[in-house]
DNA sequence: CAGTATCCCTTATGATACTG
DNA sequence: CAGTATCATAAGGGATACTG
């Protein structure tokens, strides 16, 4: 828990919780579906191992989270207390996109792209079978430019080297074009047309690929 | 402006500027409706003069707030970027209201609680003449013990000395409880039957009193 | 009134390595 | 997998005094 405001206003008790770096962000995650400490890391890759075990443990004390464990495996999940500040991440993240849409570069992050998408996959969309993705980066350092997803009926799986499956569908861009295209503030289309995108495959995959991720909910927000 | 966290999410955006300690507090005063340096200061008195100039620059920079000069006078306002956080500053403190209920003694603060009352005083319902409030906190150390509030037809004063004017109606109220009833806890009523707050004066103005000030939003707050 | 200038200092955080 | 342990550093913030 943060340090005391000294004050009674609701607004300065909910702060001392809340306002603490790396919390809201950790209560996206949980929001956005992720139970599993290592789950939670890939999500908040740059918050160290320790630093997040505290902040479970401040918003379990504070009756945000619950812990349970079962056999080995812990899952951290948000109480109903934690669940009420849904609508509050999510007003945060449309006036966000509305009022900072500008990324640094430091902001941009392969391995963070692909753990937001492979959680967006509709699995409706796409093919009932194995589909495997590959996305390169030529831009980017060795170490993170060459990812793969593959898709299955009921499950998503990253990988950072090549799982050694067909390739349905390659994906080429700049960094900071596909991200601007995930987080809506441009379309596919237009990536494509610049050049800044491509993509390789069978027409009839190249053209369905857009629609193989749930659709950001960040894109219909009306921009300033 | 806080450290990055090398997201590209819009929360994480948001949040490296709204994270920080006492921000949201300052937005939340000027939401309220204080303009001026010093009025700020009165609604954060814990927060020292260096740290508000400073946030007032950052969020001045970040285009959340705009700062204006008249001759000698400067006025700080919202722009519409910090206008759209009112929704969101205003949700915090209901989650904080129904999640976060109980306050530390700390978190009571006389100067603070007649600060917050002054502003919500209905012109409406007060007599149409000069009404002046004693209020008196027998339990708290003799520098903060009295208040006394100065209402006119379109102004409210706050002093901490008597300013000489015959008293309409004293208050003596257990800190606590005062601020619980502002906070919408409990009733005026309630707070009166149990004896932990007290009105003396002409038997009119003491029925009268409660409705002096504007609701508390907070009240109307349905409790989980 | 509207801020600056200092100075101290703790403590929050980052980085890394290690464990059951 | 789910965390602890350790350490060093930066810097964020508190307190107080002062200024145009």
């Amino acid at each position: 828990m943060g340090a005391s405001y000294g004050q009674f206003c609701p607004v300065a008790k909910a702060m001392e919780l809340l306002d603490e770096r790396w919390t809201m962000l950790l209560i996206r995650e949980l929001i956005a579906g992720s139970r599993r400490f290592n789950d939670l890391r890939r999500g908040l890759p740059r918050m160290s191992p320790t630093l997040l075990s505290r902040r479970l443990q401040q918003l379990t004390a504070a009756g945000l989270i619950e812990r349970q464990q079962f056999g080995a495996e812990v899952e951290y999940t948000l109480t109903p207390a934690g669940k009420e500040l849904e609508p509050i991440v999510r007003a945060l993240g449309v006036w966000g996109t509305r009022w900072i849409p500008e990324l640094g570069d430091r902001d941009l992050d392969p391995k963070l792209l692909l753990w937001d998408m492979h959680r967006e996959v509709d699995h409706e969309a796409v093919p009932q079978r194995r589909t495997v993705l590959q996305f390169s980066f030529p831009a980017a350092p060795p170490r993170v430019r060459d990812w793969w997803l593959v898709i299955t009926p009921d499950d998503v799986d990253i990988c950072d080297f090549d799982p050694g499956h067909d390739i349905d569908v390659q994906v080429t861009a700049d960094l900071r074009c596909l991200t601007d295209v995930w987080r809506g503030e441009r379309t596919w289309a237009s990536a494509l047309r610049s050049g800044e995108l491509e993509l390789a495959g069978p027409e009839p995959l190249r053209r369905a690929l857009p629609g193989w991720f749930k659709k950001s909910a960040f894109a219909a927000i009306p921009r300033p």
